[in-house]
Order: structure tokens, then sequence, then C-alpha cells
DNA sequence: TGAAATACTGTATATAATTACAGTATGAAC
DNA sequence: GTTCATACTGTAATTATATACAGTATTTCA
């Protein structure tokens, strides 16, 4: 998908805007009317270089016929992780679901937890758990980290260059104490919130 | 607000279809086309129906200029319940959110958690349960009961004619035995679900 | 440096869409 | 037993809307 210039991600921009407020897309004019145009022409151009971009589909002959195409605020929710698969491959993700209702950042994908090994945090098997992949991992947050392809959701609670120490929130297990430059480690993300299904 | 006709629900159903499936709403002709309507008059008035009781707002002189005038699948957070008020009484309402993405049961609020005492079953001092009303209270479920306009959230252990245990999840806690014929025990629902934010 | 993309103005027109008015028929409410 | 709400048919007019064509000016990229 090609990038949108200013003045379309403007036009983009608006058209979303009018969507979730009126609850329906916007006609030439409006366009036009909004931005100061004197020509609904301008507008159409502006629609077809959206179109062309892939950013909207127009449904010709209909009046207000924009839906945006990039629908995708549902969020993937990522079960086993295959080994050597980056985290968000087609092949680990198990659904795709609406984002969590709160949540102060973003949330970039669910992962579903397996294993008890933080139950003192409330993190439960087969619980969600909710992750920004962007955020700066932080001492004390709770990561995803990945070691020699295999993930897990542990506390950081030491990261220097030669030592990083991931604690389970359970005391049936030892803390992970890894050398970085010896294994392989990532950081997946930070675990942002949680949601629960109980039957 | 009114309650509407099998016709006008079925009505109202397609304009939510039709603007989830599209992303815009239909014309009165695309109604009309859809329930077999051989005048667009049909849908109008149809239309005017939905605008007097309420279901819907219409724009006049605008294509397709309707709009769900009730977002009515946002849930409830309930936060403090008030002594005497029903559970969803509006004051007790500190916002209103999107159902939660999972959940194979409805959920008709969330209940905002205080205290630890259910924190073996992971749930922790302000987390969001999710609650269904309507479920048949059991044995082993954790259910949302209010004595003497206390309400708590709490595993059903014992349900009999004279005598409810309510344990709670925590061993600095102790069971809680009622005799329902002395004290004033309601069941507000039973937990579904659970959401977490965390920072 | 020259073509293509961007960002518009200006005009025009076919058609999409709203919506009023005049009816018909049926069942519920008072 | 008549009024009101519901649920439509049928017609028609005004206006809302999409969208083509012909331009101009500026910027981007190869």
């Amino acid at each position: 998908m090609n990038t949108l210039t200013n003045r379309q991600k403007e036009i983009f921009d608006f058209i979303k805007s009018k969507i979730s407020d009126e609850g329906y897309p916007p006609t030439r004019m409006e366009i036009s009317k909004f931005f100061g145009f004197k020509s609904p022409n301008a507008a159409e151009d502006h629609l077809k270089a959206l179109k062309k971009k892939g950013f909207i589909n127009i449904l010709s002959g209909t009046s207000r016929g924009i839906s945006l195409s990039d629908d995708d605020d549902n969020i993937p929710v990522i079960g086993l992780v295959s080994a050597g698969s980056p985290m968000l491959a087609e092949e680990n993700v198990e659904k795709k679901i609406p984002a969590l209702p709160i949540s102060s950042h973003g949330v970039d994908f669910y992962l579903r937890v397996r294993g008890d090994s933080m139950i003192n945090v409330g993190i439960f098997d087969n619980d969600l758990i909710a992750v920004n992949k962007d955020l700066k991992v932080k001492k004390n947050a709770i990561v995803i980290a990945r070691i020699d392809d295999e993930v897990t959701v542990k506390t950081l609670i030491e990261i220097s260059n030669n030592k990083v120490v991931l604690k389970a929130e359970n005391e049936n297990y030892d803390d992970i104490v890894i050398n970085p430059n010896k294994v392989n480690l990532n950081f997946e993300g930070t675990c942002v919130g949680l949601i629960r299904n109980m039957n």
C-alpha cells in the first residue's frame, strides 16, 4: 500500500471522522465545503487518489458510497508461536477480535497465555494478555520475551548490557537469568491488559 | 422509549446490518428492494415510525441521512454501588464501554472490583469483571451477591433453602455463611469474564 | 527536462435520493 | 363504531449527488 500525501491524509481523516461522528460517509460537496474547495471535483480527485492507493473503496453511482478498506481495528489473537516465525505471522494468528474496550496504551496483539507461571499477578492459563509491542520495556513490567524462539511471559526485574533477569510470578519456578550476548533474546512487547473468559 | 413491532425491528436490524456491512446506511429504495416493497414510501413510513419511537435520527434532505440514536451495545461500568439503589441505576454507572471482544455469555454490565478478597482466582483490586445477570447462579460459580445492600464478589460454594455459603478466594478472609431467610440476600449475577488494564 | 502526480477551479448533466400527497386494507384501542 | 397505528401501493417533484470533461499551477521523480 502506497503512502498518502499530507493533504490526502487530511481528506482521509475527515472521511473517518464523518463516519464515526455522523454515521455515514461525506458527499463530494461536504468534503469540498469543509476544505473550502470551490469545486466538488477537487474532492472527487482526492477520492480517486485514495482509492488508487487502496485506502478506500468507492461504489459508483451510489451516494456516500465510500467505505474504508483498511477496517482492521480488529486485533490478532496469537496462540502458539511456531519456532522461527515472527510473532504476528499468519500461522500464529488464532483469530481476530475487536480492541479492548479499555486500555491506556495501544494493543498490537493478544497473546494466549499457557501455563501457570504468572498466577501470583493474576495471569492464569488460557487468559489473553493485551500486548503493546512498541513500548520501551521497563523494569518491573510484565514483558513478552523470546529466548531462542521460545516465547514466554515474565516480569522483567533486571536489565543491563550483560544480564537480564526474568521472574516467574509463581514460587514453583526459578528466575530466568540470561546473558543477552550469549543467547538470542528479543522482547516482543509489554503486557498492557488482560482479558479472561469464564464459563 | 416505545417498543418496536416485529416488522419495524426487521427494518431496524436491516439498517444496522447495512451500516456494519457496507459502512453507510441504506436509502429508501434499498430498504424497499430488500423487503420487496413496491414503493419507496413504505420504507419512508417505517423510518418515520422508527424516528418517532426514538430508535433512529433522520437528517432531512440528506442522502442516507439515518443514524442510530442509541449505541446500546455499550455496556455500563458499575463503580461503587450506592446503598439501596438498583445495580444499574444511573448513579452507579461510571461510564459505558463496548462489549468484551470475547465472551460466550452475554455481558449485562461490568463491575469494578474493590479489594483483594478474590486474588486466588486471579481477580485483583480495580479489575473489571463482566457480569451476566440472567444466568442461574450455580455452585462453584463466581457470583455477585448483595447482602443487605452490601455488594460483594465471591465464589458460591453452597446454596440451599436455609443456608448459603460464599467463599472469599483469599486465606485472610472467612467464608460468609448466611441464612437467606434472615438477611436480605440477592444475586446480582454471575461473573463471566474479566478485563484488566495495566499501565 | 519532461512526464506524471498533485491539487485544485469551473461547468454541466444524468441519475440517485428524499419526501410529499393520495390512496387501500387491517387490527388494536378507547 | 370510529379513531389511530401499522403496513403498505402508486405517482411525482424537487433537490442531492456522482462524476465526466476541460482547464491551470505546482511539485515530484526519473
